[in-house]
DNA sequence: TTTGATGCCTTTTTT
DNA sequence: AGGCATCAAA
């Protein structure tokens, strides 16, 4: 949305055009004879060797260092490289020391990369590079040395997610609004929203703050920026905004900061929100007449963030936020096949408002595989073929490593879960719950926190009474009154109280041993070594003990993280420091070395490649996701179209897709159609997977008539009553029509003898959801089936069998295609 | 405090 | 459907 820049005065000022002038002092000279001067002497001197084996885009990208630069990098073209070996060229020519180079990523994960490849380009030099990094991870940096100028100390703690919306029900609850009517996990949303659009509580739209809690939202949101400012604490969303408040109104902050930094480089542009366009704005901008040395490098193509406050729109405009930039675009790809691309590119091409990229290779290999679709029963089956097919790799001494599997949602993952479980193949999952999201790091990490910051309100009553200490909802309630009518944190409260008698013996007891505890851990702070007093902690509290004494399940595995905590404290030099880092940096580094399939979300798989890609579930209503559709309309389903674009060029030669006829959604059973981003697929690369196996011999007569002795499964389900009704509403006739191809079926990189017993076929998209029915079958049953002829019922699952045919095998049907014999 | 029941939600995720 | 989280009651 346009929200937001339009008012702010500070972006307004259109920079003039640029035109040569002599650069201020300590700005080295970027126009004019010196720029030449410096030209020629790159010229002379032989080029160095980071440069060489660069395209000519590529180089372009990488020597354009005056002015504004945005690098559009189609998937697999080299985006990474681009930026670091543009630093490293900032660097080996003078322009700039390490640390007058701010370069931001979105993730940990990116800026890691970037510092080791950089490392790689220009050794010990990267280590002077302070300034590269995430965006928060560089808003905390900032912060921490003028945190006095938004009223917090330096010391300030950094709230996750988790002790936001304990804060936020708290304030809801003191408000005296119903907290079950007015969910803190929602208003913490609304809040994470604005913040993203860059707004206080006083500039958020007079409808949003109606909207909470019978119009008293922006009470809320004041509300809670006080309450972060007295427990001396952030969330994610202050670390952009805190520092956008300083820039705009400290001139002099601001001006250090543009003299500091000679060189801007954001990746991953395309997925910038606007909090993070106006902190990029503020920095970039220079006076008049002095270049914006800013580089930003995205793919527009790839933005899949939408939902959650990215801008493509900050991309699309680039040219008129920076007058006369330069636009270089890369569209050598080195990564896929012809028939990958061509998919790819034919699918995405179906977006409108896109600013324009077709990727292209020089390899043609005519063993290169099409792109293949292949169809399937249910998602069981599904799971079950792709599951032979990575064997089947395997056995061609494929890595499980080079293998993915990419999902739209992550209920989707389960089922190969199982299926991998039961064939004993290796598989990780990305994404999943995260170390330090989890209740014993947590816990453990709040006893830290208020060691370090005894203003950590939310750490202690985490914590105060875990393990039981007797100290229940009714001391904690005295004790947050006693500290909040005093305006002092509780642990100080807690010190107090004890001297009274307010408390009842046994809670003051208790609670004198909290703080007797704290004290002692706070006088070692300095004196021991960390990792030792993190143990020590945990021990002395009982916090250990309490999960010895747990004889659940869980517990062993948590005592053994709890170790891993520790054991990944030593790394750091302090626990401070250590905080800092898990505030930041949520993830922990998964287990290499191990060969296994990765399992993910499409979301997650952006920015890495793979030899051969999964992609299952692509059936309207997950594929694109119907409450994308219904939600952001037209843009929300070219936001999944760009999904599906990242999906398929995350492959570098085989991709496989996937949809099934039925799928159990929220637990009913749902007949469902193939994606409508499947007819959008070039038929000139992509070949329809047919089953050679399939029920036991079809294709060779046995079972009498099958339409898919005539045509493929397509034609069949694309000419569903439901699917031509859903064709109407789209204007033009697609291009791709596979209903004109008859017969064709593919040879597929055979299942083996002991491949899938076959696909039960029956595309009739005519499975009602009867599951809530009772079956008018029962196990045992004699039934007769129209193609499969007759057998016993070996199963039933709703309205699906499993029947044991005679002639053609088990099978798994719907009701409703069979009679009782 | 622990247990049992009820109600709710169910796309994607970083920091 | 089912899993989880929260809530009320013992």
């Amino acid at each position: 949305m346009m929200s937001g820049f339009d008012d702010i005065p500070f972006f307004d000022e259109e920079p003039a055009p640029r035109k040569q002038q002599p650069a201020p002092a300590g700005i080295p000279a970027t126009g004019g004879i010196a720029a030449r001067a410096m030209a020629a002497r790159d010229r002379a001197q032989p080029r160095p060797d980071y440069l060489s084996g660069l395209n000519p885009e590529q180089s372009e990208a990488v020597e354009t260092l005056d002015g504004p630069v945005l690098v559009l990098a189609g998937a697999g073209t080299g985006k990474t490289r681009v930026l670091t070996t543009r630093i490293a060229h900032i660097l080996s020519t003078n322009r700039a020391f390490p640390s007058q180079i701010l370069a931001v990523t979105f993730t940990n994960k990116a800026a890691r990369e970037m510092k080791e490849r950089i490392g790689v380009l220009v050794g010990h030099a990267v280590e002077g590079m302070p300034w590269l990094g995430t965006f928060h991870s560089i808003g905390v940096k900032l912060l921490r040395r003028h945190a006095e100028l938004v009223g917090l100390r330096s010391d300030f703690t950094i709230l996750d997610t988790d002790d936001v919306v304990r804060l936020i029900k708290q304030l809801i609850q003191a408000e005296g609004i119903d907290d079950k009517r007015w969910p803190a996990k929602q208003f913490a949303g609304m809040i994470d929203g604005w913040k993203n659009k860059g707004l206080d509580p006083a500039q958020i739209p007079e409808g949003d703050a109606r909207a909470f809690a019978n119009g008293k939202g922006r009470e809320l949101y004041a509300a809670y920026q006080n309450r972060l400012l007295t427990l001396n604490a952030c969330d994610f969303g202050d670390l952009l905004l805190h520092p956008i408040r300083i820039f705009r109104m400290h001139a002099d902050v601001l001006k250090d900061y543009h003299d500091k930094f000679r060189y801007i480089l954001v990746d991953e542009y395309q997925d910038t929100n606007t909090a993070q366009y106006m902190w990029l704005r503020l920095l970039a901008q220079r006076p008049k007449g002095v270049p914006q040395n800013v580089c930003c490098v995205g793919d527009d193509d790839q933005s899949i963030y939408g939902w959650r406050g990215a801008e493509v729109d900050n991309i699309l405009r680039f040219e008129k936020d920076f007058p006369g930039a330069k636009v270089i675009k890369l569209e050598r790809n080195y990564r896929s096949t012809e028939h990958i691309l061509g998919a790819a590119g034919h699918l995405i091409a179906h977006n409108e408002g896109r600013l324009g990229k077709t990727l292209f290779t020089d390899r043609t290999d005519p063993d290169d595989e099409k792109v293949q679709v292949h169809a399937a029963w249910d998602s069981e089956e599904e799971a079950r073929a792709v599951g032979e097919e990575i064997e089947q790799l395997q056995r061609k001494s494929h890595k499980l490593n080079d293998m993915a599997i990419l999902v739209r949602a992550s209920f989707q993952m389960r089922e190969f879960e199982d299926r991998f479980v039961t064939l004993g193949l290796n598989y990780r999952v990305i994404g999943g719950p995260r170390f330090y999201e989890r209740l014993e790091i947590r816990d453990a990490m709040a006893y830290f926190r208020l060691v370090c910051q005894p203003a950590d309100d939310l750490a202690f009553e985490r914590i105060v009474n875990t393990p039981k200490r007797g100290l229940g909802d009714t001391t904690v309630r005295t004790l947050h009154d006693y500290a909040r009518a005093r305006d002092i944190p509780m642990l100080a409260a807690a010190s107090e109280i004890i001297e009274t008698d307010e408390l009842k013996p046994k809670a003051r007891k208790a609670l004198f041993d909290v703080v007797t505890d704290f004290r002692r851990w706070q006088s070692l702070l300095e004196t021991t070594v960390h990792t030792e007093l993190a143990e020590q902690i945990l021990d002395e509290s009982g916090y250990t003990a309490m999960w010895q004494n747990d004889k659940t399940a869980e517990a062993p595995g948590r005592l053994e993280n709890l170790k891993e905590l520790i054991r990944s404290m030593e790394a750091f030099e302090s626990l401070r420091g250590f905080l800092e880092h898990v505030a930041l940096v949520m993830d922990a580094e998964q287990n290499e070395n191990l060969d296994a399939v990765s399992i993910m979300t499409l979301h997650s798989a952006k920015g890495l490649e793979f030899d051969t890609v999964f992609l299952p579930g692509w059936e309207e209503g997950l594929f694109p996701h119907q409450r994308a559709l219904d939600e952001g309309g037209r843009s929300g389903l070219e936001e999944e179209r760009r999904l599906a674009y990242v999906g398929i060029t995350r492959a570098k030669h085989r991709c496989h897709i996937w949809f099934v006829s039925n799928r159990r959604i929220h637990g009913l059973w749902q007949s469902t159609m193939p994606s409508r981003f499947l007819e959008e697929l070039p038929l000139a690369h992509v070949d329809v997977a047919e089953n050679e196996q399939s029920y036991g011999g079809y294709g060779r007569g046995g079972y009498g008539q099958s339409r898919f002795d005539k045509a493929d499964p397509f034609q069949n389900n694309y000419s569903t009553p439901g699917w031509k009704r859903a064709q109407q509403h789209r204007s033009d006739a697609t291009r791709d029509n596979w209903g004109t191809r008859s017969g064709h079926a593919v040879e597929r990189i055979g299942y083996g003898e002991s491949g899938p017993r076959g696909r039960t076929i029956d595309g009739e998209l005519v499975a009602k959801s009867t599951a809530t029915e009772p079956s008018r079958f029962s196990v045992g049953d004699r039934v007769f089936h129209m193609k499969f002829g007759n057998g016993n019922i070996a199963a039933i699952e709703g309205n699906k069998l499993t029947i044991d045919f005679d002639r053609a095998g088990q099978k798994r049907v719907l009701d409703g295609f069979v009679e009782k014999a």
